[in-house]
DNA sequence: TGCAAAAGGATTGTCAACAATCATCGAGAA
DNA sequence: TTCTCGATGATTGTTGACAATCCTTTTGCA
C-alpha cells in the first residue's frame, strides 16, 4: 500500500509523486541540478505547482533547497546512510515496543499472515527480492501504524521510508540477507504475540543495525573495487 | 541561538519566522482557519511567497493543510502532546547516548559553563522561567548538536522544538520544576564527562518522561477544574 | 600569461490575474 | 417543517509575466 494509490489530486501532488520516483530510481542522478522551467515544461505545468511540489520533495529530504540556487537532488553518501539507520533504529525500536502494547490481537494476525505470504513470494520468485523488498516496507510500516503515535507514524512513513528505498535501490543486490531477515521479522512477531515490548524493540533493533552493517559492509567492497578498478586504470593508461 | 537571529531572507522565509512566532504565542489560537490572502496582505507581501512559508510551518508540524480546504493552526490536543514526548524521548535519549562518544571536552566543558549561567540566572531572577525556557532548549540543542548526526539535528531542532515551545508556551506556570530540572542537566552533563552514553541516555529519558509526566498532572488538574466550572456555571445557568 | 572586474545570460523569487473547487445560503417540493 | 437541490460567494489552485539575484564568460589590465 504504502500511499501511493491515487495521483490524482492537485498537480503539485502528482508531480510529487512522479519525482518521487524517478529521483528513487535514478532516472534523475544524485546531486543533479533541478531546473524548474524544464521539470515544469517536462510535466507539462506551471512553476508553481512544481516548486509545492520541490517543497514537498525538500520535507521528505529527497532535495536540498538552497536560496537562490536551486534544487539539487540529494547525495546519498555513507555518512547520511549511517545516520539514517541510527535514527531509524531509535525510531522504529521505539515503534515496536509500543506496538507490543497497542495492537490489536487481529492486526498480529494480519502481520503474521504478511509474512507467510512474503516467504510464498521468495520461494516462488527465488530471489526477486523486488517484490519482497515493498513488502519489507509493508512490515515495518504496519508495525509503525500499531504504535498508534501519529507523529511517530508520519515521520517514519512520510519522511524516512522514501530515504530508505532509494538506498535499497542502489543497493539491490542483498539477496542474501532475504531469508534471514524474514526469520527476524518472524521473531519480532513472535515478540508482539507474547506482548513483550522490551523483546520486541531489542529485536527489531538488531535487525536494523544487521541491514545497516550488511550495507556498510557491501559498500567497504564497493569502494575497494572501485579504487583498485581505479588505479589499475590510471596506472595503465599511464597518460 | 536557536536560529533566530536574521530573519532577513526571502520572504516566505521572514513570513514563516513571524507566522511561527504568532502560533507559538497565542496570537493566532489553535485551530484557527489561516485565510492567504488576509495573511498575505497582512505582511504585506503576494501570495505565493505566503503559500511558501505556510508549506514550511506545515513542515514543523505548527499548521495543517487540507487540500481545497485551506490551512489552519494544529490543535495541540493531550493525545498529540503525549505522541510529541514519546518521540522526543527517543530520539534526544539517542542524541544523548551518541553524544557521550562523540562530544569533544571542550563542547561539554561549554556545556556545564551553560548550566552555571542558567543557575545564576534562576537565582538571580527567582522564578522567571522565560529565559530559562529558551535556555533548555539550549541545553538539549546543544547535545543534539553534540551527537553529529545531521538527520537527527534536522528532526530535533527543525520540526520538533517549535512544538515543544508552543507546549511551553501554553503550559508556562511550572517553576517547581526549575530547580529539579537544572540537577538532571548536571547529572546529564556528569555522564556525558564520563563518556557514559548509556547512563547520559537513560538520564535523559528520565528527564524528558519525567517533564511530560509533570505537564501531564497539571493538564490533569486543568481539565477537572474546567469540568467543574463547566458543569457549575450550566447547572447555574439553568436554561 | 594570469587575475580581476564587469557585462551578459540564465535561473530563481515575486506578483497579479484567471480558473477550478468548495462552502454557504436560500428556494422549492415532499 | 424538513430535506434536497441549485445558485452564489469566497477561497484555493494555477498560470504567465516581471523583478531580483546569481553564475558564467569575456574583456581589460597588470
Amino acid at each position: 500500500m504504502l500511499a501511493l494509490h491515487t495521483p490524482e489530486g492537485t498537480l503539485a501532488d502528482v508531480a510529487s509523486t512522479r519525482l518521487t520516483q524517478a529521483i528513487i530510481t535514478g532516472e534523475l542522478i544524485q546531486g543533479q541540478k533541478l531546473n524548474e522551467s524544464d521539470l515544469a515544461e517536462r510535466y507539462g505545468i506551471g512553476r508553481g505547482p512544481l516548486r509545492e511540489a520541490l517543497r514537498q520533495l525538500e520535507g521528505m529530504r529527497l532535495v536540498k533547497r538552497i536560496p537562490h540556487a536551486g534544487a539539487r537532488v540529494v547525495t546519498l553518501d555513507r555518512e547520511m546512510m549511517a545516520d539514517l539507520y541510527a535514527v531509524r533504529e531509535a525510531l522504529e525500536g521505539m515503534a515496536c515496543r509500543t506496538a507490543a502494547t497497542r495492537m490489536t490481537d487481529a492486526e498480529i494476525g494480519t502481520l503474521r499472515l504478511l509474512l507467510e505470504k512474503h516467504a510464498e513470494q521468495i520461494e516462488a520468485t527465488d530471489g526477486q527480492i523486488y517484490v519482497q523488498s515493498e513488502g519489507d516496507f509493508d512490515f515495518h510500516y504496519q508495525i509503525a501504524l500499531g504504535s498508534r503515535n501519529q507523529m511517530l507514524i508520519d515521520l517514519l512513513a512520510g519522511e524516512l521510508y522514501q530515504l530508505l528505498r532509494m538506498c535499497r535501490y542502489r543497493t539491490s543486490r542483498l539477496s542474501k540477507r532475504i531469508l534471514p531477515a524474514l526469520q527476524q521479522h518472524r521473531h519480532i512477531v513472535d515478540a508482539l504475540v507474547a506482548r513483550d515490548g522490551e523483546l520486541a524493540e531489542i529485536l527489531m533493533r538488531r535487525h536494523i543495525s544487521g541491514a545497516w552493517k550488511s550495507i556498510s559492509e557491501m559498500m567497504d567492497e564497493e569502494h575497494d573495487s572501485n579504487t583498485i578498478t581505479y588505479t589499475r586504470s590510471k596506472t595503465a593508461s599511464g597518460s
